[in-house]
RNA sequence: GGGCCUAUAGCUCAGGUGGUUAGAGCGUACCCCUGAUAAGGGUAAGGUCUCUGGUUCGAGCCCAGAUAGGCCCA
């Protein structure tokens, strides 16, 4: 007779290997079918809400492994809480317009935006963005991501641009938008504005120049006779006559020196370092007095072109020694540094400079209409040389001016060198009605996780400027605003803006661009100031932060199955400075209130090493290739696994141990599938019929579930899969089914010890399934299908279990945290057995633990059944006396608070069963059955 | 250059308020099993806790600086 065919071997169809990429398709296929995201909200409606609002990836290019990792941490999110019964909508949004499409777009056409009909380009870029759109849908998908994919939110949609146009009006009518001048790259050969990414820096020879500003009251100021000058250092002379300051460094020494009759200011480390000889030269020079910068400031100079006009100074850290004076001559219409400096200071921004890049008529008369580029250079060295502003430069054969080549940027169109000029943007107040200070008392009340984003986006809004909302481009949403034809006053009133919200609505954007001023506005409107009844349209567009920037109202507001604020923000950490502010401020601005209660924020993917993914290194890793070669299981591991709240890093390294550990979890969910094949409902035995290690292992089960949770609570994902992992491996595998597989094959199928057992695996697997599903959403699929239930048809639309407290024993947890380390012992000693040749498997030797005292022997010979618990064929429990110390196998070691032990171990008596392969002296005692032990007989 | 953040074994992570020989799992090596089998079990070897100072009787944990790296700005 064939023993082996007596036992009760797993039977399962659920593979060992998961084929994860060819696998998968049909899962989603199957999620597709069921509606699955549907019954989910079906499950839960009426419950409480929890919206994690999609922050829009933009429409450009495929998925990258970033934006992956967003999405799947979104994707546990949502899938959590709605097992958790929150009716969990997730409503995925892409950002449309915009300077990335804008400038593919052109790319793949070849041509400039002058060359193209604005309509016309519009409708390209449309398609361009909802080409992305449909090719990230789809790869989202694949992800298994669950949600409103069928009607996610675009910012093109006609009716989102309405929301974006009435968001603005609320602004504009609450007078937070106002018009000011600021600088921007500006190609004087295209007559463009440039944005940063059109931008390129080539090496350029500018002449470089040493400037006097003379100090007006020196005898008062300094108590000298000597005419006093600061003196900077610039390369762009053609922007002094923009001038409006001299920067010093607060804490940098300046020296006052003596020299030709005049006294020149500048840094003392310069001096010495540099200027000494290249001014000095072999001049003798004496250091009349010596302040640091902050003594020096609000000093009036003489403007060098406006007689009357004066240049004060003032304070910057941002001044540096590396090269100049340490007196930094500061144009806020002319630079971005400046200009931040000069908003602050509360100077003019003046920008003397037309489209053509030529002086205006508010420079000088001899410099009106000469190019900034071509011309002034030369203009402004000799007229300063004339004034005798200039000082020589000794080292250059005593001249006034010297070359330096340096990076300096350029048109990447024309190739032309580009100006930094001042133009008229359209802002938005941040300090209007103390705006600042509420949106940072709002950011107070936001829960930010990890707690540094706090004060990340805190020290931002502290010191961020107006917002500059403004772009001077075509694809996007344009400012709704008009111009008098006469007067050029702005018309912006909140009727005005909602005819174009209105028109909008219903044509979309591209409506402001097919019609003029006249057919937009009613007939009747008027100028306020002048009375005229012409207007012209704004050709700027808005600022894309904008667009994405009120999805709080144009989605979380106007989608009736969200709700506002929303609970949850999860995007990468770069959007402190970008959609969390911008959705901030709007939404302070407004309703008074931050439109996220919490925000979570990851790191940056980064390679192996910690560097950051780039082409040149050759380490990117795309999630296309992850899926192919691995699936899209393993990518969310992936995501699980990390610590996202600093960077987190993918290597081909770490994908293949995350391998092996979706092979441990899986292989443990087959095992458990492969026992409970013949278990049904009627068979639970209670839980005081369960032995003791069953009932302690529902306790532990307890311990793992409450950890999962609260990690899940928390956020912290990588404990999740940490927890549940070590508990496949160390309690389940190598501890639990290890010992169980005796139990469970060699007793009778229908036996009240296999029962108690099945009974435990029942829940395990009940549980660990849920516990895996918002991570292993196809795995967890997979395996709801090979249980036995009347559940739905996925383990999503399946209810999160909650430990349950009468499960949870915590003098077994302790009682059994002691055996397993007694275990361990005796594994040492079978491993001694085992190099020694004495034994093999674990069956073929016996066990003796011998203690000395009492409490020792009392807790040992109150454990059930050692030989199971140990693996081994036979196991005693014995008192000893002292003087029997000598020839046992390892060192003593103590039991816990109970006493030392010590363990005896050899080869188990008996021949081996042939059936259940223990020892036993029993072996041939049965004479119808001589192969077997009595044990195996009475299970016949 | 500035703001914020990170740095524990090959990998992923633990190491409340500083206190005996720094932990886990994986991986590796070796061994066992062949009734979870392209599985399962065991034992062992791996760390100057990035570096340098400092505070302290005592620091992986606190402070300063450096180095490397990341995000955002300039």
């Amino acid at each position: 007779m064939e023993y082996r065919d007596t036992l009760n071997l797993p039977k399962t169809d659920f593979p060992m290997k998961a084929d994860l990429a060819k696998k998968e398709p049909g899962i989603l296929e199957f999620w597709e079918k069921i509606n699955l995201y549907e019954k989910m909200r079906q499950k839960n409606k009426g419950k409480p809400k929890y919206v994690l609002h999609d922050g829009p990836p933009y429409a450009n290019g495929h998925v990258h492994i970033g934006t992956a990792l967003n999405k799947i941490l979104k994707d546990v999110v949502v899938k959590y809480k709605s097992m958790k019964g929150f009716d969990a909508p997730y409503v995925p949004g892409w950002d449309c317009h915009g300077l990335p499409v804008e400038l593919q777009l052109l790319k793949e056409l070849g041509i400039s935006k002058a060359e193209i009909n604005q309509l016309e380009f519009r409708k390209k870029a449309k398609d361009y963005a909802l080409r992305f759109m449909n090719i990230q849908r789809d790869e989202f998908k694949r992800l298994g991501l669950v949600g409103e994919w069928g009607k996610p939110y675009l910012t093109l949609d006609p009716a989102y641009e309405a929301r974006i146009i009435g968001v603005f009006k609320d602004l504009v009518d609450k007078g937070y938008i106002y018009k000011g001048l600021k600088p921007v790259y500006w190609c004087a050969t295209c007559e463009t504005a440039l944005a940063e990414a059109e931008v390129e820096y080539k090496e350029k020879q500018s002449p470089s120049i040493f400037v006097r500003f003379p100090v007006i009251d020196p005898k008062k100021i300094f108590g000298l006779n000597e005419p006093v000058s600061f003196l900077i250092w610039t390369t762009t002379p053609w922007t002094l006559v923009a001038n409006e300051a001299v920067t010093l460094h607060p804490d940098y020494i300046y020296d006052l020196i003596g020299m030709n009759g005049e006294v020149l200011i500048v840094a003392r480390e310069r001096w010495n370092n540099e200027l000494h000889s290249k001014l000095g030269g072999d001049i003798k020079f004496e250091i009349k007095d010596s302040k640091a910068g902050k003594e020096l400031a609000g000093i009036a100079c003489r403007h060098p072109f406006f007689p009357g006009k004066v240049s004060r100074i003032i304070l910057e850290n941002y001044v540096t020694l590396e090269d100049g004076t340490g007196c930094v001559h500061t144009a806020p219409g002319h630079g971005e540094e400046d200009y931040k400096s000069g908003k602050k200071n509360g100077l003019p921004i003046f920008s003397p400079v037309d489209n053509s890049g030529r002086y205006t008529d508010e420079a000088p008369d001899f410099m009106v209409g000469r190019s900034v580029l071509k011309e002034a250079n030369g203009i402004v060295v000799e007229y300063l040389k004339e004034k005798k502003l200039l000082h020589r430069i000794m080292s250059n054969a005593d001249d006034y001016i010297d070359f330096i080549t340096h990076s300096y940027p350029h048109c990447w169109r024309c190739s032309n060198p580009i100006v930094f000029r001042a133009t008229e943007q359209w802002f938005l107040d941040i300090d209007r009605n103390g705006l600042r200070k509420r949106i940072l008392d709002e950011i107070k009340k936001v829960k930010w996780v990890p707690p540094a984003g706090e004060n990340r986006i805190s020290s931002m809004m502290e010191t961020r400027p107006d917002w500059c909302m403004s772009r001077q481009r075509y694809w996007g949403v344009p400012l709704p605003i008009f111009y008098c034809e006469s007067c050029r006053k702005p018309l912006m009133t909140k009727e005005s803006i909602g005819v174009v919200q209105d028109l909008f609505e219903k044509e979309g954007s591209d409506a402001w661009f097919r019609y003029d001023a006249g057919s937009i506005l009613p007939k009747d409107v008027k100028c306020a100031g002048c009375g005229s009844g012409k207007f012209r349209k704004e050709t700027d567009i808005l600022d894309v932060w904008f667009d994405s920037g009120v999805s709080y109202e144009a989605v979380v507001r106007s989608d009736p199955s969200l709700s506002f604020p929303a609970d949850l923000y999860l995007e990468g950490s770069d959007q402190h400075r970008g959609w969390f502010q911008h959705s901030m401020i709007p939404s302070a601005a407004l309703l008074g209130t931050s439109p996220f209660k919490s925000v979570l924020t990851h790191g940056f993917v980064v390679d192996g090493d910690g560097r950051k993914m780039s082409k040149s290194l050759g380490n990117v890793i795309s999630p296309e290739e992850i899926i192919q070669k691995y699936g899209a299981d393993i990518l969310r591991l992936w995501v699980m696994s990390q610590d996202y709240t600093v960077d987190v890093r993918i290597s081909p390294d770490i994908l293949e141990h995350l391998s092996d550990a979706y092979r441990k979890i899986r292989n443990t969910a087959r095992f458990l599938l492969g026992n409970l094949y013949d278990f049904t409902e009627k068979d639970r035995v209670p839980l005081s019929g369960l032995t003791e290690i069953d009932r302690y292992m529902l306790s532990l089960l307890n311990s793992v579930e409450k950890e999962v949770t609260s990690s899940y609570e928390n956020f912290e994902f990588h404990r999740v899969f940490r927890t549940i992992y070590d508990y496949c491996v160390v309690d389940l595998s190598s501890f639990y089914l290890d010992i169980l597989k005796d139990r469970l094959y060699t007793f009778r199928a229908d036996s009240k010890e296999r029962r108690s057992a099945q009974t435990v695996l029942e829940r395990v697997l009940s549980i660990l399934v849920r516990m895996i599903t918002p991570m292993l959403s196809f795995t967890a699929q997979e395996i709801w299908g090979y249980m036995k239930h009347d559940d739905p048809e996925s383990p999503l639309l399946a209810d999160w279990l909650e430990a349950d407290a009468g499960l949870t024993d915590s003098g077994l947890e302790s009682k059994w945290g002691k055996i397993a380390l007694i275990r361990k012992e005796v594994y040492k000693c079978l491993e001694n057995l085992r190099n020694k040749g004495e034994i093999g498997n674990s069956l073929e030797a016996k066990i003796e633990l011998f203690v000395f005292d009492d409490s020792a022997y009392g807790f040992l010979n109150s454990c059930e059944d050692w030989k199971a618990i140990l693996i081994v064929s036979q196991a005693d429990v014995a008192k000893l006396e002292k003087k029997e110390y000598g020839g046992m196998s390892i060192p003593e070691a103590a039991i816990e608070g109970l006493g030392a032990y010590k363990i005896g171990a050899g080869r188990a008596e008996g021949a081996k069963c042939s059936r259940c392969w223990n020892y036993s002296e029993s072996v041939g005692k049965n004479s119808s059955h001589t192969q077997l032990c009595e044990r195996c007989v009475a299970q016949l």
